[in-house]
RNA sequence: GGGCCCGUAGUUGAGUGGCUAAAACGCCUGUCUUACACACAGGAGAUCCGGAGUUCGAUUCUCCGCGGGCCCACCA
């Protein structure tokens, strides 16, 4: 017999044996069910499950569970994104950075498999129905050699390219990164006005405002508006720069805003984007203003001095020497480096990359060709593929990462690429596939690796089998679901829609599942330092895992942020506590129940499996469109009101009064709704629907068990209609009693139920119910020409 | 400046071209009725942001405001 609801020992019963009996098993039962394979995330570990990633992984594992009951062959793969910068940045601050480049990596992967083992405690705590025999790790051999291969099946055909561009780069990290890595804050900082000698202006003097004084010596050119009577005469001479007495033309372009500063701007090369462009559309010659740390090169006496204190050095020397105008506060948002926070700068460098123009229309087709829930998601791609503006730098200058494959010519610049048998290769200190170049140079090994999203935008090929296993690859590729947040859309969506469909053809995934993110009650996303914060396992501590979960389904529509309340996780515990309960009075009034369908079923019971099979058909449209808001508060209201509220009330004299073919027909349908309730509730909570499913129905997992189907002939408006208006004479009788004082149970001597004919005659059916239920030893009923039933109650 | 989302009871939030616009939390009144006080029964509470239009009819569709959020662009 079932006793009190005690979720800890269900989750540390059902988490053990499940763990022993493989559940999960792609391909286990049966082969030649339909595959749904679902492109999991592959999380960065940095030890903690928040709240966020709770979110996420719910979303998924309700996909994966109702499609498992439903019958397909569904494979939930796990896989971790090991390489970059955070574990780095740990690393280095556990170690220090004078580790060997070989022992360093070695201290990242011990750091990772550390970090992997505790988020995986948690997810199974969660319960996440994972398969673990596919897992994988980007820091696994196959992985570089898939990564490797990818990239040099994308040079062979010209999609990658080494070049010598300006790109952001972090010079904290030293390394390049890409404006997905960027990051804005706003801050305040001084507009500098510098006097500029020119002979051809007014008092041989051009005053030009600039926030980076720093970079005067990168000064190629000064550019002014061409339709500014200001400045119209002076465009073709020249302009001298202040302290480094260089002389540069000065040019006119549409793009200068004459309202800024003077309206006169120099161009160094590269204090921002617009200068990049105005290099660019302008021929202009470059200078670089500093090196990889960031330290000022070509700068004369600056030489080597770091660009955030050379700043202030060179304000005082313009100053001392009477060549700053004025200076005035002005507010400026700064691109930071999203994993170091720290300012961005913008560098000429040698770099590899991916080309990304030109493909814009592709990935737009590959992201219709697939359905988004919800369907406006799709836009966040479609703007950022609109906005694109430059190619996919991919090298890092890092060490922690998949090494760049390929070997270039210090002379001609010829690419050498390894044999596929001979990958994974580290250019580094591997010798090159070739001793020597076509045109008599030696080949140099590529020192750097690649950013973290070349790895990540391959996983749906790589669980896939690609490039090693076609057979697999062509039976699971493309993938049937992507779980996506909102926040990577533009990076780990938009990667792996362009470079699957590149490589194969075929866009990597036929639905694309959005999350949003998860909010402090404040409504700002949650965050340690915002004190909006909530753990999950705190959440498991004061409530439930199965509470948790349901959370995740209630907190909002798919794709919507979602906020944490409390209330939502306590309202979801009181509701487990609900389905307990009931279940206990379904298990004693089945007692010694034989289980087979009576020949008759009382109206009663006729409703209650009308509306069960209406809530099968709703829940499993639902949860085919992804809606587990919908399907989530059918079922709590379906079990909570129509179930507990009015069935088992309607029931309980049959259930407690002696055996007749009455009480079995209330059995057997207690017995099937509750059966079929419990397996529409699994992939919500799947521990005590375990637990309640294994005491009261059957030995095999309620996970393995079937989806209800919706059966037709169950569906009946009719007896709807007639039951409803028992309950409205029900919560009659109730009131009356409530306004007289008398308790609920109190029995009444007569009710007298007047109403017209046709309903009559309906109620009529009901007559025991409304005599058993409502406790009234004598009902009559009197026609009326029309409205609404209404009853008259004696004492 | 551009794109997208949103504005519904005290709070949170579904939803719909037309039935008394869900529900949860909170609030008020009763009740420990043999599954459940993490409960039951009853109740109060919404000019569905404002304005105009389309329509027989709009909270729902269109446009214009106002307010909030996210993303992008600009930031010399």
């Amino acid at each position: 017999m079932l006793g009190k609801l005690d979720c800890r020992a269900i989750e540390a019963k059902w988490q053990a044996h499940w763990e022993k009996c493989e559940l999960y098993a792609f391909d286990a039962k049966d082969r030649k069910k339909p595959v749904y394979f679902i492109d999991t995330p592959p999380p960065f570990p940095t030890g903690e499950f928040h709240t966020g990633s709770t979110l996420n992984w719910c979303y998924i594992d309700f996909a994966a569970r109702f499609h498992r009951m439903l019958g397909y062959n569904v494979l939930f793969p796990q896989g971790w994104d090991c390489h970059g910068f955070p574990t780095e940045i740990k690393v280095e601050k556990k170690y220090g950075r004078d580790l060997s480049r070989d022992e360093f990596r070695k201290r990242c992967l011990e750091w990772t498999h550390d970090m992997v083992g505790s988020i995986k405690t948690q997810m199974k705590q969660m319960a996440f129905s994972i398969d673990w025999r596919h897992e994988f790790y980007t820091i696994d051999n196959d992985y570089h050699k898939a990564v490797q291969y990818s990239l040099i099946k994308m040079l062979e055909a010209k999609q990658v390219y080494h070049a010598k561009h300006p790109v952001l780069w972090c010079p904290t990290c030293g390394s390049a990164i890409t404006k997905a890595e960027a990051e804005e804050t706003p801050r305040e900082t001084t507009l500098n006005y510098l006097k500029f000698k020119c002979g051809a202006a007014q008092n041989g003097v051009l005053l030009i405002a600039t926030t980076r004084p720093e970079l005067l010596h990168a000064c190629v050119a000064v550019f002014v508006h061409p339709a500014d009577e200001r400045y119209k005469k002076l465009v073709g001479k020249t302009a001298v720069t202040p302290l480094f007495n260089k002389e540069v033309p000065i040019i006119a372009d549409a793009d200068v805003d004459k309202e800024f500063g003077t309206g006169v701007v120099m161009v160094c090369t590269f204090g921002d984007k617009t200068d990049v462009v105005w290099t660019y559309r302008h021929k202009l010659s470059v200078i670089e203003a500093m090196d990889e740390r960031g330290r000022l090169k070509n700068a004369g006496a600056y030489d080597g001095m770091p660009i955030h204190s050379v700043k202030v050095k060179i304000v005082e020397d313009l100053q001392a020497t009477g060549l700053v105008e004025k200076q005035e506060k002005l507010q400026q948002t700064v691109k930071l480096h999203d994993r170091c926070k720290k300012p961005i700068e913008l560098l000429n460098s040698l770099q590899w990359f991916i080309k990304l123009k030109g493909f814009e229309d592709k990935v737009k087709d590959a992201a219709s060709s697939m359905d988004w829930y919800p369907e406006h998601m799709r836009q966040l791609l479609v703007d950022w593929v609109d906005g694109l503006e430059w190619d996919w730098c991919i090298s890092r200058q890092r060490v922690f990462g998949i090494p760049i494959p390929f070997w270039y010519c210090e002379k001609c610049g010829d690419v050498a690429t390894p044999s596929m048998d001979s990958l994974p290769v580290d250019p580094a200190k591997d010798k090159p596939p070739k001793e020597k170049c076509r045109c008599g140079g030696s080949y140099v090994g590529e020192k750097s690796i690649c950013d973290g999203w070349v790895d990540s935008s391959i996983t749906p090929l790589f669980v896939a089998g690609w490039p090693f296993d076609q057979q697999k690859f062509e039976r699971l590729y493309p993938s049937t679901m992507r779980p996506q947040g909102t926040d990577i859309i533009r990076t780990w969506a938009f990667y792996t829609i362009h470079r699957c469909t590149l490589l194969t053809g075929i866009p990597p995934f036929k639905q694309v599942l959005i999350n949003g993110m998860v909010c402090g009650e404040d409504g700002k996303k949650m965050s340690k330092s915002l004190g909006n914060y909530v753990e999950a396992k705190d959440v498991i501590a004061r409530a439930s895992v199965d509470a948790l979960r349901q959370w995740a389904a209630l907190s909002g529509s798919t794709g919507k942020d979602n906020i944490f309340y409390w209330k939502d996780v306590l309202y979801a515990q009181s509701f487990l506590n609900k389905l307990w309960n009931a279940s206990k009075f379904v298990e004693k009034a089945c007692e010694g129940f034989k289980g087979r369908k009576p020949a008759k079923l009382r109206l009663t019971d006729e409703w209650i499996l009308s509306r069960y099979n209406r809530l099968v058909k709703k829940t499993t449209e639902d949860l085919r469109k992804y809606d587990f808001y919908s399907a989530i508060t059918a079922i709590q209201s379906f079990v909570w009101h129509d179930f507990c509220d009015n069935y088992l009330e309607d029931v309980k004299y049959r259930v407690y009064g002696e055996g007749t073919a009455d009480k079995e027909a209330a059995q057997w349908t207690l017995q099937t709704v509750l059966e079929g309730s419990l397996k529409l509730l699994a992939p919500f909570a799947p521990y005590v629907t375990e637990e309640l499913y294994s005491a009261l129905f059957a030995k095999e997992s309620v996970h393995c068990s079937d989806w209800p189907r919706s059966e037709e002939e169950y569906l009946n408006e009719g007896v709807e209609n007639i039951v409803a208006a028992l309950h409205e004479v029900i919560s009659a009788v109730r009131k009356f009693k409530a306004s007289n004082a008398l308790a609920l149970n109190e029995e009444l001597s007569s009710a007298s139920v007047t109403a017209p004919e046709t309903v009559l005659k309906e109620l009529a059916d009901v007559e025991e119910e409304i005599r058993r239920v409502g406790r009234i030893k004598q009902v009559s009923f009197k026609p009326k020409e029309a409205g609404a039933p209404e009853v008259q109650l004696s004492i």
